[in-house]
DNA sequence: TGTACATCAGTGAACGCGCGTTCACTGATGTAC
DNA sequence: TGTACATCAGTGAACGCGCGTTCACTGATGTAC
């Protein structure tokens, strides 16, 4: 009595994530503005005409890869927050600190491809893909945002403020994400701990935000 | 007696900036990688054969390009520290604040192809590219670091601190100017607004730096 | 200044190649009875 | 369960096109005397 999907659409579905894993393959050493379609159907072995069975163009494939790429970074985002929720003021956030780093150390060793697309096609030349990004980083910001709301240290803060604060979380992500791929394996620790410290330092400007008045 | 570099090389040089102009016009819409060198030999209007007296490929051109767009961001950058040096105690740093993004502001909207070309093959497809705007970032960060050592707000801070906090600064200029090239005229105001919280949370994050011990 | 030769930025024809897209097709899977 | 027809994921040939690169060239500019 459950209901198994078809032969048919599992086979196709398997084929559309080929073409996916191809891709994104393929795009650890260019940008997806010059991959082309034959490209990506040579590397899955099926002919080219295959490809539109389940992508328009590879912008198309592009956007389906944002998806992809950013649902994993949302499951960790969600790990992250909810690690960030508990033990305060014993040891000024140093914990959680550590904890968020070596999530995002973690993160960029088990999906290195995902980081390095996110980061390439952020800024990239496909237009529907930088929209794609860009409104995902927006909305993870935005539940950062409702994560720091609900701490005591952001009581008396404003709605903008707070926002420009997970902002900055945010994008301090994406960027020492960036900065462990270019990373060698004993540059990594040094990456590591810069990027801690400046956590550090944003956390030290949070607490201290409301001090002038 | 003055040398006046001769007609043939006067020329050379007026094709050669031809094709530098022409190829970062047309990356406002594209990236490197799938930019061809028929399309900016057509754009000049010289036969595509004429690009090889010039550049050995387009990864050559596009070190060329950084090579420009970063020597006229130095030139800025060096205004900015000399205007961030002077004023201090008065109003906790909100002028240089103002003064810091009011340059990013002016220079996104007088070299917006440069700050286009910049952060999209920050991470780009070609590794060459790549490479050379590591490298001038991260002198650019040292010049920021040198700066702050200056200042006596640094006074107890280590030479791994500092240049981290400078990182942080150039990091985050970038940043800022590839935000305000997606921003329309009437939200660029909220983005340099949020910008200048940013700086004056790591502000404050820097003057309390050494509080905890 | 004038002449003879060298240099070299830019030309234009030619090449082989891989691209995206079209089209009619095949044959396994799905559905109706 | 068996049969007849519909669906549709993947095929393979064909197309026109623009690409990067080669090559021998031209003619204005530079140089030596």
């Amino acid at each position: 009595m459950s209901h198994t999907l078809g032969i048919r659409q599992a086979q196709k579905q398997k084929t559309r994530q080929a073409l996916l894993d191809a891709a994104l393959q393929l795009l650890e050493e260019q940008s997806l503005s010059s991959l082309g379609l034959r490209e990506v159907t040579r590397a899955v072995g099926v002919a080219p005409t295959a490809f539109y069975r389940h992508f328009r163009d590879m912008a198309d494939l592009g956007v389906a890869l944002v998806e992809e790429a950013l649902s994993s970074l949302h499951t960790t985002l969600v790990a992250l927050l909810a690690a960030t929720g508990d033990s305060e003021g014993d040891d000024e956030g140093e914990e959680r600190i550590a904890a968020t780093v070596e999530l995002i150390v973690v993160y960029v060793r088990t999906h290195p491809a995902h980081v390095r697309f996110i980061a390439r096609e952020q800024h990239g030349g496909v237009q529907a893909v930088r929209s794609a990004i860009g409104g995902q980083l927006t909305l993870f910001a935005r539940e950062v945002k409702d994560q720091f709301a609900r701490e005591p240290e952001s009581a008396g803060w404003d709605e903008d403020d707070l926002l420009m604060l997970a902002r900055m979380y945010v994008d301090h992500m994406v960027m020492t994400a960036s900065a462990l791929l270019e990373a060698s394996p004993d540059t990594e620790e040094r990456v590591a701990a810069s990027a801690r410290r400046q956590l550090r330092l944003v956390s030290l400007g949070r607490r201290h935000w409301l001090d002038e008045r």
